[in-house]
DNA sequence: CAGCATCCGCTATGATACTG
DNA sequence: CAGTATCATAGCGGATGCTG
């Protein structure tokens, strides 16, 4: 139990983080970069700050209410800014804090993952369900 | 502009990943790890192997439904072994595989952050909320 | 013990239309 | 342009009871 890694040790404490921390709190932090859209929004917005509509544009499927939505949440949390040029027509900017800086890193790590190794699982669940075929469907 | 961290010049793809890389397999990739459930199985499993049950209990508010799909899920993943002992009673045996294992390192970056983070954004949301009920509420 | 089947409510998300 | 309001829906997740 003494010479595990670094990593290792810490991720041991992964369990207990969940489950000691105010889980409450601690699943909402995870739902906030878990959720469909902010993920997305933060890797663009890092690059710097966009428009209502400039975003709306570069995010493929979204919805303006859920743009909204999304971005008013991660306003709460203090990972990005909004900032209102009362201009006419309106013009409004939204940005990552320094805060939200800082969930870059992890973030970007889990990002990495999923493109790194979204082959190995799409081959990993063909496979079993074609396994999962092979026990169900005996015929037919 | 041109003197960015590293960790930010690779944030900068983060964008392009979630859009340019097969986005459905990036998205179901994120959504497993940020399920609700997931994370702590693999944080639980991840410090050796556990039965069914055992998870059941360590794993406060899972329900045995919830239990089933998402280790299943996992397994279809490839991210967690499932063994089955042919005995009586019944006893099955569920562990994170290599690969599983290579999730933990980004995993555990984000659960620190969320950890390390969780009282600021306890903060900021409540600093919001009260600005908010400032404006919104103006009388009565 | 380790699940699966069923029912069911809630929330997240989407579509659409309207406003300052 | 940058939202808000409303309605509809799909899937997640919970409760419960049954089975091998």
């Amino acid at each position: 139990m003494s010479h595990q890694t670094e990593a290792h040790q810490a991720l041991l404490s992964m369990g207990r983080m969940c489950l000691e921390h105010d889980p409450d709190v601690f699943r909402s932090v995870l739902d906030r970069v878990g959720d469909k859209w902010s993920l997305i929004l933060i890797g663009l917005l890092d690059t710097g700050s966009m428009r209502f509509t400039e975003l709306l544009r570069s995010t493929p499927g979204i919805s303006r209410r859920m743009l909204t939505l999304t971005l008013r949440n991660l306003e709460r949390d203090g990972i990005v800014q909004r900032t209102i040029y009362p201009e006419m027509p309106p013009r409004v900017e939204y940005e990552v804090t320094a805060f939200g800086h800082t969930l870059a890193d992890p973030v970007l790590g889990l990002a990495r993952w999923a493109a790194d190794n979204q082959n190995t699982i799409v081959a990993n669940r063909r496979a079993f369900d074609e396994a999962a075929g092979d026990l169900g469907d005996d015929l037919d």
